[in-house]
DNA sequence: ATATTATTGACCGATTCGACTAATGGAGGG
DNA sequence: CCCTCCATTAGTCGAATCGGTCAATAATAT
């Protein structure tokens, strides 16, 4: 790829990073065009050619912006070092939110992409997802104080639901065209507070 | 539309109408290729456009399936005579489940045509939702037991955390390409009691 | 063998695809 | 005011694909 991409301002970058997101995630790989991805961007067909110098660069730049992204979240909110389950779960939330409002369409693209069959990337994207998240786990998992919640709760299984619900949750936003983000601000605080008052012993 | 297509087989008509949730599915109307649905259904392009003559007649068509397939199982399923929430429950994801076991992609699609905004149908859609589902609402709601569950609980959260969380879990099941029906039926029933020991009253 | 139906390959003009080239235009330095 | 540089684009390319048609073929029934 061309690396003047880079020292293109903030915002720009973004538009294009987000039309293909955008674009990525509502068609194929093979149906997406490139000339529906300048327009969302708001730049022509021949520069976005010019950053990237074929189609499939552009798809697997874009893989590979979705792990940096995550990962810078992940560390802003300081994700990697917690303990408490709910505050794990709360910062976790908050980094889908900002996900979400910096690039609404990223997670649809990171899921689509992950299951994308095409033979001219399919390969690529197994194989750099395998390098990226192979070694992460959750080793927080081990370390929660199951004594916090209600007594003879299946926390495997609540955890699988929590993570379930939010998935849903952010999925039903996700089809809606435009985003409300103090909606989904409100939606997520009340969804923890529900979760606290039903899952956590009362004496907590 | 061509009526011969009611005259075929039942598995060929199923194969067809597949072939159409999941392309569209995949795709944004404009760039749902109808060849791409003839191969997927086992048939020529020329026998597609036989049966439907033109993209938009096809598309429809499959819209107005989805509100005949989902009655014809909700009602199937007794689920408009049930009064008892974990009832409705239970029987709403079975639904869900034979939805996804018959049609696997027609969820997505509904989602994805519902929010089509592409001038050619999205109007169409948009006016038959409408007529369809203006009127149904849930009646059944008004009539729900609240001291059945734990006391205090925000049952109206309840319920749409649970209804996020099927959704979540069937979001998650959609992505990978092949569907692990005993699997899904097993998630599912656990995911109930899970609900029901956290949620109900423990004397009922 | 014939009439009828189901199904397809080949084809249509129009459009769009990914990709390239040459030109435009504006910002900055001299 | 000119010149250089570089971001940006309109215009273009051949090839592919689009939605859609139709005559020909395969299958089936009579």
């Amino acid at each position: 790829m061309n690396e003047k991409f880079f020292s293109l301002p903030q915002e720009k970058q973004q538009a294009i990073i987000n039309g293909g997101f955008r674009v990525f995630s509502q068609n194929t790989y093979k149906n997406s065009p490139m000339s529906e991805i300048a327009n969302e961007a708001g730049i022509s067909k021949s520069l976005l050619f010019h950053y990237f110098h074929n189609k499939k660069e552009l798809y697997l730049f874009l893989w590979d912006k979705c792990v940096e992204i995550a990962n810078k979240l992940l560390s802003q909110h300081g994700c990697y070092d917690q303990t408490d389950f709910f505050e794990i779960m709360e910062r976790g939330l908050r980094v889908k939110m900002d996900i979400f409002r910096l690039y609404p369409d990223m997670t649809k693209f990171a899921i689509k992409a992950f299951y994308e069959k095409d033979i001219e990337v399919g390969a690529a994207i197994q194989e750099s997802y395998l390098k990226y998240f192979s070694q992460m786990g959750n080793k927080a998992w081990g370390s929660i104080d199951h004594s916090q919640f209600i007594p003879g709760i299946d926390v495997t299984m609540m955890y699988r639901e929590m993570n379930w619900a939010a998935t849903g949750y952010m999925w039903e936003m996700m089809q809606r065209g435009k985003i409300d983000v103090t909606q989904i601000e409100e939606d997520f605080t009340n969804l923890l507070a529900f979760w606290k008052s039903v899952y956590f012993r009362k004496e907590y």
